[in-house]
Order: C-alpha cells, then sequence, then structure tokens
RNA sequence: GGGUCGGUGUCCGAGUGGCCAAAGGAAGCAGACUGUAAAUCUGCCGGCGCAGCCUACGGGGGUUCGAAUCCCUCCCGGCCCA
C-alpha cells in the first residue's frame, strides 16, 4: 500500500505546496483538510471532480475533508481567471444551488459520523456574521495592498486597460483567507487544496494563519486539467458536461470521457480514478501499443461513470454504446434491446401523424428533434453528409421518411456527425 | 461631476456614408484520413417558403436616395482631471 503522498506523486497531483513538509505531515496522522468552490450552479461539474477527487484520496487515507461550498464568497465572486468582472450570485440562487449540490457530495465523499467524516460547511455561515470594522482590523492589516496588487489574479485585469477590477472583487481573496483562518481556529484544519489558479487566494490563507496564530497551515495545488489543446476541460460544445443526471445524462458522461484523446487518458485516469498505480501503468501501456482498441479510455469512462451514477447506470452506458457503435446493424437490433439503448441516448417524442402520406422532411425532423438549432443548419448538415438515419447516411435534401422507415414500427434512429445521436418515437 | 477614448457576429478584432450579413483570427460544425482519438487537409459557419426577403454592428431618436460608419440623446466600460 503506498503512502498518501506518493500516491498524490504518482498521479501528479501535486503542482505548488507551500512547504515540502506538508507530505510527512500528511503521512504522519490524521488530519483535517479542506477546498473551497464556487457553488454557481445548482449542480457540479466534471470540472470539479478533481478536488473533490483528491479530497476523497485524502478521506481513504484517513484524513478528515471539509468542503467549503462558498455561499459568502459566492456573491462577491473570484476575479482570479475570469477577463470580467462577475455576476454576483443572489441569496435566494446561492441556496438552491447548494441544496442540489450536497446530495452529489454524499456520493462522492463519505458523511457519515466518524473521526474522519466529511463536512459540508457554507463560508456564508461566518461571512455574513463578519463585522466590516472588525474584519478590517483583524484580516485587512494583515496585508498590504501592494502585495495584492501582486497577486496574478489582479494583476491581468489591473493590466488589461479596458476591463478593470471592482473593489468587491478585489476584497475576494481577503475573504477566501478568512475562510482558511476559521476553519483552523474553529475545526483544526492545517491543509487547503485546490487548482493552481488558486494559489494566490491560498498563500494569503497560509499567511494569515501564520500571523494571527501563530500556526503553520500549509496549501497545496493541484495541476489545472487542460487538453492538449489547451482548452477548457469540462466543457463541450453543449455546455458544461455536470454530474447532474437530469443535466447530462449518464450516457453523455460516460461519452465525455470516453472520447478523451490519447494524450490525456493517462492523466485522467490518475486524477479522475482510484485504480491502483499497476493497473494505470498496465493502461498506459495500451494506449502506447494498442491506442485503437482505447482500453484506457473504456476503463477511464467506466471508472468516473461508476463513481458519479453508479454501476448499474455504468453498465446500461456501456451497453447503448456497445449498440450504436459496434460492428452491428442498428436496423438489425431486436427492439428490446434497442428500447434500452433508446433509453440512455438523447431522445424526443413526436406525432405519428407527422409522417402523413407523404412522409416528413429529414430537415424537418431534425429541427424537431432540436439536432440543429434551424431549418438552415439541418440543410447544410444533410448536403455535407453529416445525417444518417437508421444507420444509413442520407444525401437527399428532400428525402421523406415514412412510416415502414420507422425500426419496429416506431423508432427513427438520427445520427449527426461521427457520434452524436438522437432518437425519434412516434406514437 | 468634467474631459477623453471606446462598446461590431460565440469570442478576439478590422471596418469611418453605398461594392457590408460585415475582412482576418480563434472557437464550433460537417467531410476526407482514422480508432466514437489527436494532427492535417477541404467545406460550412444569422434566419426564412433562399436568384428574393427579414433581423443584426450597446439602446432610442435624427440627417441622407442610402448609415456599423454622420448628428443628438441615453446606458455601459477604460483612462485622465475634480
Amino acid at each position: 500500500m503506498v503512502s498518501l503522498s506518493e500516491d498524490l506523486a504518482f498521479r501528479g497531483l501535486v503542482h505548488q505546496v507551500t512547504d515540502e513538509a506538508v507530505f510527512k505531515r500528511l503521512d504522519a496522522g490524521a488530519m483535517t483538510v479542506y477546498a473551497g468552490f464556487d457553488p454557481s450552479a445548482p449542480s457540479l461539474g466534471v470540472h470539479h471532480l478533481m478536488q473533490l477527487c483528491t479530497l476523497r484520496r485524502f478521506q481513504l487515507a484517513g484524513h478528515r475533508p471539509i468542503v467549503v461550498a462558498g455561499g459568502g464568497t459566492g456573491m462577491v465572486g473570484d476575479p482570479g481567471g475570469k477577463t470580467t468582472e462577475r455576476p454576483m450570485l443572489s441569496e435566494e440562487q446561492l441556496a438552491a444551488n447548494l441544496t442540489g449540490i450536497e446530495p452529489q457530495l454524499r456520493g462522492l465523499l463519505d458523511f457519515s459520523p466518524g473521526a474522519h467524516a466529511a463536512l459540508l460547511l457554507d463560508n456564508a455561515a461566518w461571512l455574513k456574521e463578519a463585522r466590516l470594522i472588525e474584519f478590517l482590523r483583524e484580516v485587512g492589516s494583515q496585508f498590504t495592498v501592494n502585495q495584492m496588487i501582486a497577486k496574478e489574479a489582479v494583476r491581468s485585469r489591473i493590466e488589461r486597460p479596458e476591463q478593470g477590477i471592482s473593489y468587491t472583487e478585489f476584497s475576494y481573496m481577503l475573504l477566501q483567507a478568512y475562510d482558511f483562518l476559521r476553519l483552523h481556529v474553529d475545526y483544526g484544519c492545517e491543509l487547503q487544496i485546490g487548482g493552481s489558479d488558486q494559489w494566490g487566494n491560498i498563500t494569503m490563507g497560509v499567511e494569515l494563519v501564520r500571523k494571527v496564530c501563530g500556526d503553520e497551515v500549509f496549501g497545496l495545488t493541484t495541476p489545472l486539467v487542460t487538453k492538449p489543446d489547451g482548452t477548457k476541460f469540462g466543457k463541450t460544445e453543449a455546455g458544461t458536461v455536470w454530474l447532474d443526471p437530469a443535466r447530462t445524462s449518464p450516457y453523455q458522461l460516460y461519452q465525455f470521457f470516453l472520447n478523451t484523446e490519447d494524450a490525456s487518458v493517462g492523466a485522467y485516469l490518475r486524477y479522475f480514478t482510484f485504480l491502483p498505480p499497476p493497473a494505470i501503468e498496465e493502461l498506459d501501456h495500451e494506449v502506447a501499443t494498442a491506442p485503437g482498441k482505447r482500453v484506457a479510455q473504456r476503463a477511464l469512462a467506466r471508472a468516473v461513470c461508476t463513481l458519479v451514477h453508479g454501476e448499474r447506470e455504468t453498465r446500461r452506458c456501456e451497453a447503448a454504446a456497445a449498440a450504436l457503435f459496434g460492428d452491428g446493424d442498428i436496423a438489425a437490433l431486436d427492439e428490446e434491446t434497442l428500447r434500452r439503448v433508446v433509453a440512455e441516448v438523447p431522445s424526443s417524442t413526436v406525432p405519428r401523424t407527422l409522417l402523413g402520406g407523404k412522409g416528413a422532411s429529414v430537415t424537418d425532423l431534425l429541427v424537431m428533434a432540436g439536432v440543429t438549432r434551424s431549418r438552415a443548419e439541418a440543410v447544410r448538415l444533410v448536403e455535407q453528409g453529416g445525417i444518417s438515419l437508421n444507420g444509413k447516411p442520407v444525401r437527399e435534401l428532400r428525402f421523406a421518411v415514412r412510416s415502414d422507415d420507422l425500426l419496429h414500427g416506431r423508432f427513427l434512429v438520427l445520427r449527426r456527425g461521427r457520434r452524436d445521436y438522437h432518437v425519434l418515437c412516434f406514437e
């Protein structure tokens, strides 16, 4: 069994630490560690997985994780990474977001009572109580504006001539530093982890604790999850990939990870799965020798999907993927199998009367199914050969779908491009 | 509050009276090649009943045969001054 610090190192999870001594501390005995996040939506997204999985690793190693929802700081907005001022969230919105997120956290961390039970806190609890004058005297006095301005997150905003930064956002780092102080005082928290973009905020907190309490606490950042082309992780053309199955279906989540580039899959396996190192190295080998089989991508998709949605759901995703992307002909699937596929894949129900006598045009159906946003786009797609029906490419713009084209009398499987499916069910 | 510069399509960014649905870049989409990958190459990239029409260059009003481009006003942002 490898130690936590060894495991973190193997997985490439350590970007920066405030002090190397943290590793010794980590392996020495139980401690409390926290990570914060902005509850800016009623669901977590896959981009949150990095910190949450890392917290989970800490917990599995016997430490106590605290997740701090930035209910208070969320009302201010982190200037980091953003090029423009962020909209502030209303209190009601934040409260609603937190209710959505909480159950998702329960699936990732163990909250059941015990020595290292996870804790979910909302920093609004203490930030809303804070008195302005007291805050300025206790926290504000510990830092100079000079050093605050020097922080990358702030500097980039100040240097950008047409952007600027409001005082509210400028204060963000003080609030976050104060979080660490409170957590240290009230819960004995000794370590804050976060993405590398949080480095500046984290060091402020470490410094504040040292100055106020005289205690040494630590900060650790994980690398930013990026794709080889530099684009941000966790977004698709359709938007953020959420953990909430109502927002992003398990099938879509599964597909998201299945489509990971070869160049990233090794890192993602390390970041997002709990497979033991030897198993991961074995998968590295697969990528190197037989990339076309995509064994590693399958393992990744399976692992993450299982973590988020469970074993049962994952099997369904795999079955659907096999049916749609396997060697077989979609049109040849038996009704029962097809039904199960339809349950996973994006689908919509339309009235059978659409088919009428002459049938319904492909382009109309594409728009109706929401596969394309406009008729013009549908026309373009068909003309470019990007559409197939029930596995057969359509090139004829005026092609009409008739009743006998439906599979098992009611299904029409639309495929857009190489990998997007949408099923129409005729009632 | 004063002065000044600016607000253009998903984003960045040209355009300063017609040739502008608006250069260029990025993103995105499709095709080819593959492996439901990456890279590359090609095409597309506001909408519609599509040789035409509608909507669009921060909002509103005006000048003009004609405006993203000129004028007025309002809103928003940068910088400088108070």
